[in-house]
DNA sequence: CCTTTCAGTGAACGACTGTTCACCCAAAGT
DNA sequence: ACTTTGGGTGAACAGTCGTTCACTGAAAGG
């Protein structure tokens, strides 16, 4: 480090550069291609080096699917532990969508990646997917038992509630990526439309009933 | 034609059996690349023909994912026309569900191919999707309007509960393609999962009236 | 100042892609 | 019986893919 205000770029620090560099191209071209049918060359075209150039990062083609694995999930963990830690029993809805909605546009390419990913990709990525998925429910399942008036509920009721959950969750999730960017109007319909869809369902909880032992329903 | 039982085979009725032959194995084969990923010569083998037998049956690869899209949405508008047929108010659940249930499982092949393009194919497929879905979600919401107890809901209401049913509906029908076959016991799962989730967003319709004015919750 | 380190370069490899062409030969038409 | 039709064949094309190799030139270390 100099005294002077002007910056001195060291070595590692442009390796460091470029590596992300890299991760970021890698995101947007795997947004039109998927990860399977990602480029080394068009990686290397858009970052602005050879293609050789890019070994000196990664290993593979393989190693950098991997890194943009790990990418994404870390933002699909950060949004899964805020919806978690603002369960606030007065508006649980309101929260919850704002805090998903929010992070989805924040890190649009990360969810997007995902969401391809996880029909679409390798069977490693897509069970990585369902496993963070299932840990959140079980973990979502927990919490709405502590809610007031499920607690006679069944086990088997409260994971087919979050189940319920997740799943509107990740349509509205699936709504917004596929939205057009830079159209607020769109997103706040998709807002309105996620809000109304939880309140229905958490009516329909609060008005169920769970049966202690499984039967045929009388005609 | 001879007198004799013996099956003549005509040569058009040889190629096209050739032509489901590419259509079968293409419709294999992309459930594990996708569509972009298809290989024109992985197909031939498959096959059994040359590669270059292909263009007697096809222009071009473009041409093939074409048809295959085409027999995919065939398999998916008949499944949603079944289930908006068998609307009956006593048992549209098991009933809607069944269906859905055993469609999926017969044209698996069909909506794995169409979940997988659904989000991770090219735009146009993406589309075709969206918009096959979007219909069948207006028809519903008419449907919908029919039962007794909702004829006071507002339209947006019933639009919401159409998205929120179809999207529920989209879920099951991932989380069948996505289990292995031949596990009877995992798909029963799914099917009490996804029937009691309808039966509580239905109890949840039940109970919701509609704002005939949008106003703040009062606290 | 001299040496070492190393991100980036450019050529080359074997394998794969979709597509074209001339050719073959059995079935269909006359 | 003779001709035409047409599905299937095999070679070849230009292009792309991931990856390896020897090399350059500037920054870092001594």
């Amino acid at each position: 480090m100099t005294g002077m205000e002007q910056r001195v770029v060291t070595r590692s620090e442009r390796k460091e550069a470029t590596r992300q560099a890299i991760l970021d191209a890698a995101l947007t071209l795997s947004a039109q291609t998927g990860l399977a049918g990602l480029s080394l060359r068009s990686v290397a075209k858009a970052v602005g080096i050879v293609p050789t150039a890019f070994y000196r990062h990664f290993d593979s083609i393989e190693e950098l699917g991997v890194a943009l694995v790990d990418e994404a999930f870390a933002s699909l963990r950060q949004v899964l532990r805020d919806i978690r830690r603002e369960m606030d029993i007065t508006r649980v809805i309101d929260d919850s969508v704002t805090i998903l909605v929010r992070n989805v546009r924040e890190r649009r390419a990360h969810f997007l990646f995902i969401a391809r990913e996880r029909v679409g990709g390798i069977t490693a990525v897509q069970d990585a997917v369902r496993h963070e998925l299932g840990l959140f429910e079980r973990e979502l399942a927990m919490d709405v038992a502590r809610l007031p008036g499920v607690e006679k509920w069944s086990p088997e009721d409260l994971r087919v509630l979050a189940n319920l959950i997740v799943g509107s969750m990740v349509s509205t999730a699936e709504a917004i990526i596929t939205a057009p960017p830079g159209r607020p109007d769109l997103e706040r319909e998709i807002v309105r439309t996620a809000e109304r869809q939880l309140r229905m369902v958490v009516v329909g909880a609060a008005n169920w009933v769970s049966d202690p032992e499984p039967g045929i329903d009388p005609d």
